[in-house]
DNA sequence: TGAAACTACGAAAACGTATTCGAAAACATC
DNA sequence: GATGTTTTCGAATACGTTTTCGTAGTTTCA
C-alpha cells in the first residue's frame, strides 16, 4: 500500500506538505502542489480513511437500520427504493453507508455500540420497531440520527404523508359513488393511525359512514392475512363495493380471494393499494394506488442527516414531510349505488 | 468516547494489559483478565474499528459491488435477497458490508480505489457489466474476490445453475405436450447463454426442434419490451402455445399483451417465468417458474470470501453452482396436439 | 536599512489499538 | 541458596494521517 511518506520521499518533501497539499491547503506553494499531485497520481496513491479517521474523528460514514428480526426491509420494494436513493445521496456527498445490527460474529453489541464501532458520523433508520430500547438508546445518544416514516420530538424525521395518502384514496373512491368502502389496514403502527386518520377524514367531509364491520385488520405484506380479511368483508351480509387494502403486495392476496370468488376487477369490485411500487402498473388490471416517493424520501433523509453532522450546533430537529401521489390504473370503476 | 487508556486507567494497569485482557491472550491472570472486563463494560466501553484496522490491517469490512449505470441491483428482487443474504452471512462471521461505488463526494475513485480506500478486506461482486475496465481492475487486483453468476478462472465465483433452470422448466412444458415453445430471452450476458443452452439441451433430448422465429430477444425485467416480444410472438401465423418468459417480473408485460388480446392463461396459452420470486405465487394465475436460491447464493459467496480472506494462501479458486428448484403454479395446462 | 509582515515548509504530537520483547516476581528444583 | 522455570505484566513502537506551531527565508515598507 502506498502511503503518503512513498510520496514524501519520491517529492523530496516532509508527510506533512504533502498531505496539505492533497488537502488544499494555501500555505503550500502551487509548484509544490503539482510536484506532489502528479506524483500522488504516478504511484496510485489512496488514501486510507481509517488512519485519517482516526485523527478527524470523522468517518464519513452513515449508518442505515433497515432491517430487524421482524421486518425483513431489504427485500421490501418500498424499503429497497428508499435504501437506493439514501445510497446514492450519501455517495454523493462523500458517504459510504454502513448497515447496522445488533450481532457482529461472537459479540454482540447494541445498534449505538455497532455505531460506536464503526464510528458512524450519523444514522438513518427506519423499517425497525421504534419501541424497542435499542432503538431508542441510539435516538437519545449523541449520534445524529434521522427516522423515516416515525417523528421522535427531539431528533429529525422524514415522513411519507400517510394522511394525505389514505385521503386522497378515499377521496378518489367516494367521488366515484362508491359508499360502502372497505378498508383493510395493517399492524398497529403509526404509519396505519395516520392513514386511518386520512380515511376517516375523507369520509366525514363527504358525509359517509362506515359501518365498523368495513374496517379490519390486515397486515402489511402479507398476502395470506389479508387474502382472509377480504374473505371476511366480502362474507359480510351487505359486502363493501370498494376495497382499500394495506399495500399492493398485500392485495394480491386479496386479489385471489376475490378471483376465487368469480368477482372481477373493477366490474363487480373496485380496489386499491398503497406504496405505488413499479408493479401496481403491470398488474392486470393496473392497480389504482397511491405512490410514496421513496426516492425523495431517501435523498431527503440524507440531505437532512448530513445537515445535523456538519452544523451539529445550528441544526434544528425538523420533521420533513413528502408528499405522493394517486396513480390511477383501471382498478376503480364509477358505481352507482341504484345498480 | 472511552478507549482502553481510560480502562487502564481505572485498573492501574497498562494499556497494554488490557488490550490482551480483552483479546483473551494467556499471558494475563484470571484475575485481572476479570477485573478489566468488568470495568470495561462498566464504562460501556467499544473497541475502535478504525484503530484496530490501522493496526492489523484487517477491516472485517467486505465491499459489495452491486449497482453500477447500467442495472439497479438494489431495487431488483433477486438481487435485494442475495443482497440480504450475504448480509446476513456477513455479519455472523463478524463482518461488515460497504457499498463500492465510483464515486465518492468530488473525487471520483475506481471501483479497487474505494476498495482500498475503506479497507475492504474482500468483494463480492454481483449485478455489474463484467466486461468494464473498472471490474477487471479489481479481479486483477490483490483484494480476494467472489464473483456472482459469471465465471472468471482465476477467482471464485457462485453460480445459480441456469443451464439446469432452463432445462427443467423446458422440460417440463415438453413433458406437459408442448411441442410450439416460444422463448424470449434477455440480453445477451453468460447467464443468457447458459439458459440457451439448457433450452437446446431439453429439446434436444426430446427431438423436438423449434423454428428461429420462436426465439425472439427481450430484456430483463423490461416489461414494456417483453410485451413487444410478445405480441411479435403472438402475430406469427402458427403463434407458440407455451412461451418462456426472461424472468418473473417482465413476464407481467407479456401477460398484459395476452389479455389484451383475449387470450386466457392457461387455457389458450401456457407460460413460465423465471426467478421464483415471492410474488411469483401471489400472481393470478400463479405463475410456474423457475426458483432461483438466492439465500444460499449469498451465503455460499460470503462464506467463500471469508475462507479466501483468512486462508489466502492455501485457498484455490472454486466454482460453486447452486441448484433452484421448479415451482409449478398453475400457468401451464396439459397440451394436446390434435386438439 | 532595519523592522515588520508574509511565504513556504517541517518537526512533532496525536488519534486508539495490537504486539514484541524484556523484565520483575513468583515459584520450583537440586 | 543458587539456578532455572514459569507467570504476569509493561515500555515502546508502529499503523497512516492531520494539524499546530515554530522557523528560516523572502518580501514589503517606512
Amino acid at each position: 500500500m502506498v502511503t503518503i511518506k512513498d510520496i514524501s520521499k519520491k517529492c523530496g518533501v516532509s508527510p506533512a506538505t504533502v498531505s496539505k497539499a492533497l488537502n488544499g491547503y494555501d500555505d503550500i506553494s502551487e509548484e509544490t502542489i503539482r510536484l506532489v499531485r502528479q506524483t500522488a497520481s504516478e504511484l496510485n496513491y489512496t488514501p486510507n480513511a481509517a488512519a485519517r479517521l482516526l485523527k478527524t474523528s470523522i468517518s464519513h460514514n452513515i449508518g442505515v437500520l433497515f432491517v430487524d428480526d421482524t421486518m425483513s426491509g431489504l427485500t421490501h420494494e418500498y424499503f429497497s427504493y428508499i435504501l437506493n436513493s439514501v445510497k446514492e445521496e450519501a455517495e454523493i456527498s462523500g458517504y459510504d453507508i454502513t448497515f447496522i445490527s445488533q450481532k457482529l460474529g461472537k459479540r454482540k453489541m447494541s445498534f449505538l455500540q455497532h455505531c460506536l464501532y464503526r464510528n458512524c458520523d450519523g444514522v438513518v433508520i427506519a423499517s425497525v420497531n421504534f419501541d424497542s430500547k435499542a432503538v431508542h438508546e441510539l435516538i437519545n445518544s449523541d449520534v445524529p440520527v434521522v427516522t423515516i416514516d416515525y417523528a421522535f420530538d427531539n431528533v429529525s424525521s422524514v415522513l411519507s404523508d400517510n394522511v394525505e395518502g389514505a385521503y386522497e384514496l378515499t377521496s378518489y373512491l367516494l367521488n366515484m359513488g362508491h359508499r360502502k368502502i372497505g378498508y383493510i389496514f395493517g399492524e398497529q403502527t403509526s404509519v396505519t393511525n395516520k392513514r386511518l386518520v386520512g380515511f376517516n377524514k375523507a369520509l366525514k367531509e363527504h358525509g359517509v359512514s362506515i359501518p365498523p364491520e368495513y374496517m379490519v385488520q390486515g397486515r402489511y405484506h402479507d398476502a395470506e392475512v389479508v387474502r382472509e380479511a377480504t374473505a371476511r368483508l366480502m362474507d359480510l351480509p351487505d359486502p363493501p363495493t370498494a376495497i382499500m387494502f394495506p399495500d399492493d403486495i398485500s392485495f394480491l392476496g386479496g386479489q385471489a380471494e376475490l378471483t376465487r370468488r368469480g368477482l372481477r376487477i373493477p366490474e363487480d369490485i373496485s380496489v386499491c393499494g398503497y406504496d405505488g411500487i413499479n408493479l401496481s402498473g403491470l398488474l392486470q388490471p393496473p392497480l389504482t394506488t397511491w405512490h410514496q416517493d421513496a426516492d425523495r424520501i431517501g435523498k431527503e433523509s440524507v440531505r437532512k442527516l448530513i445537515e445535523t453532522i456538519e452544523h451539529r450546533s445550528t441544526c434544528a430537529a425538523e420533521q420533513i414531510m413528502v408528499s405522493g401521489q394517486l396513480v390511477s390504473g383501471s382498478s376503480v370503476r364509477e358505481w352507482d349505488e341504484k345498480m
